[in-house]
RNA sequence: GGGGAGGUUCCCGAGCGGUCAAAGGGAACAGACUGUAAAUCUGUCGGCGAUGCCUUCGGAGGUUCGAAUCCUCCCCUCCCCA
């Protein structure tokens, strides 16, 4: 294990908060001198199946203090998930129930070891002693803090003055988040700058049940690729870091430019030096913002997959987005025609290109549909019956085979 | 318990008896442009083989030729009083 002081520059790196500083350098000293490792704390509420770079960013955070040796619990909220954490919100939560919360815990696990390493991480799931508390154990937990304390929190005081509704449900998130740290006598606890009330809190509890405090620290948060709300599922401006190359590849092209600097330092494989490099670039008029999102598309394409991923999925990109040609391979349909055909806005729903018979009508009068590279502007068209696939484009990037039979 | 305000299409939010599938904004999608699935501009945006028909405005009934709009009951949210 390297020295603490040398532990706390490289932990320092990206970090918002990190409170207090002194308590953590006393910790990596203790830690250093005993050799037991620090245990350091993130929980994930598996609202969602899939983890994304919003998830990345405190994964890999968590990743660097195992290669300094230390223990990482990874703390699946499979019980807090059912109350929905309140940080940011301006509006209940529809909660989850039991079942989708323990389906998405699967998959989040696995997913989670694409940048943890197996040996140094502990996977919990809060339910483990949140389900069992009996209430006079609640009552005890809800007696160390206070109303006016919980409205101190931004977004509740927000809701409380825009008379907007705030469950007791919710105000009880955070003694259970707090709650957590008690039981998993966590040294230290990452989250994302939204989390701050609820990491300082914990550290309220710990001390109410007569433990050392945690340190918390603080992550930034990561935009979407809209630009604008926070990296989520339910707004679908995510990248999955279990999705196909292609995908992660184009999703990080649609990115504003206005964020190339923030993912770089984010999730990007950089050093803090190369990063800055990058920031240079973007300063200098003759640099092309596409150039530099390139290659952090080929950076997280190497790093949930590998080099080779990345260059086929740059390719693809080329392809379908710049020279506007049609993908490698195609997945191919067959369907079934009548005497005269088959009716082009049936093949479109049948193949699963469009959702609905109005949205294929749709996607032809907007001429979005290409039937083998010619613009299709006949609503009515019939597709003869022919042995060779009819390649059809729909949009920008859906494409499909479809043989008539 | 008493008094008041409100629940509208994916989200926000107008509409307050026919001209409402419902303004406006956002999201999304399509087209143009582009060294980007960026930015910008234009358009589309419930469903159905469709110049018409069907389903939608918290839920269930009712009034009316006709209801998102009026009435009754119920559910939910917020405010004030206790």
């Amino acid at each position: 294990m390297i020295s603490a002081s040398e532990q706390l520059d490289a932990i320092k790196q990206g970090v918002v908060d990190l409170i207090p500083e002194d308590s953590l350098r006393q910790k990596l000293e203790k830690a250093v001198v005993t050799g037991k490792p620090l245990v350091v704390k993130q929980g994930f509420d598996p609202t969602a199946p899939d983890i994304h770079l919003g998830h990345s960013v405190g994964l890999r955070k968590l990743r660097q203090f195992q290669d300094l040796g230390h223990q990482v619990v990874f703390l699946i909220g499979d019980f807090t998930g059912l109350i929905g954490d309140p940080s940011g919100r301006s509006d209940m939560r529809k909660r989850m129930t039991r079942e989708e919360l323990l389906a998405n815990a699967d998959t989040y696990t696995e997913q989670a070891f694409k940048i943890l390493q197996r040996e140094r991480t502990t996977v919990e799931c809060n339910s483990r002693w949140l389900g069992k508390m009996r209430f006079g154990e609640v009552l005890e937990l809800a007696a160390t803090q206070t109303i006016a304390r919980l409205l101190e929190r931004d977004d509740f005081a927000r809701r409380y003055k825009d008379n907007r509704p705030i469950s007791l449900l919710e105000f009880l998130y955070p003694l259970a988040q707090g709650y957590d740290s008690v039981v998993l006598k966590a040294d230290v606890e990452v989250g994302a700058t939204e989390q701050k009330f609820n990491l300082l809190m914990a550290r309220e509890i710990q001390r109410s049940y007569g433990q050392d405090p945690q340190v918390i620290l603080t992550l930034p948060i990561l935009e979407g690729t809209d630009g604008v709300e926070k990296m989520s599922k339910s707004m679908g401006n995510y990248i999955g870091i279990t999705e196909p190359a292609a995908e992660i590849f184009g999703k990080t092209m649609s990115i504003p430019d206005s964020l190339i600097a923030k993912y770089f330092a984010l999730v990007s494989s950089k050093t803090p030096i190369e990063v800055q490099r990058v920031v240079e670039r973007l300063a200098e008029p003759d640099t092309n913002p596409s150039h530099l999102k390139r290659e952090l598309a080929l950076d997280l394409v190497t790093q949930f997959y590998d080099d080779e991923a990345a260059r086929g999925a740059e390719a693809h990109f080329d392809r379908i987005h710049v020279r506007h040609d049609v993908p490698e391979s195609i997945v191919e349909v067959r369907l079934a025609g009548s005497a005269d055909g088959l009716w082009l806005i049936k093949a479109l729903t049948d193949s699963g290109m469009c959702d609905t018979s109005s949205e294929a009508r749709r996607m032809v009068k907007q001429g979005g549909v290409t039937v083998d590279g010619d613009k299709v502007i006949d609503i009515e068209l019939r597709l003869q019956k022919k042995k060779d696939p009819y390649t059809v484009k729909v949009g920008k990037r859906k494409f499909v085979a479809i043989v008539v039979e």
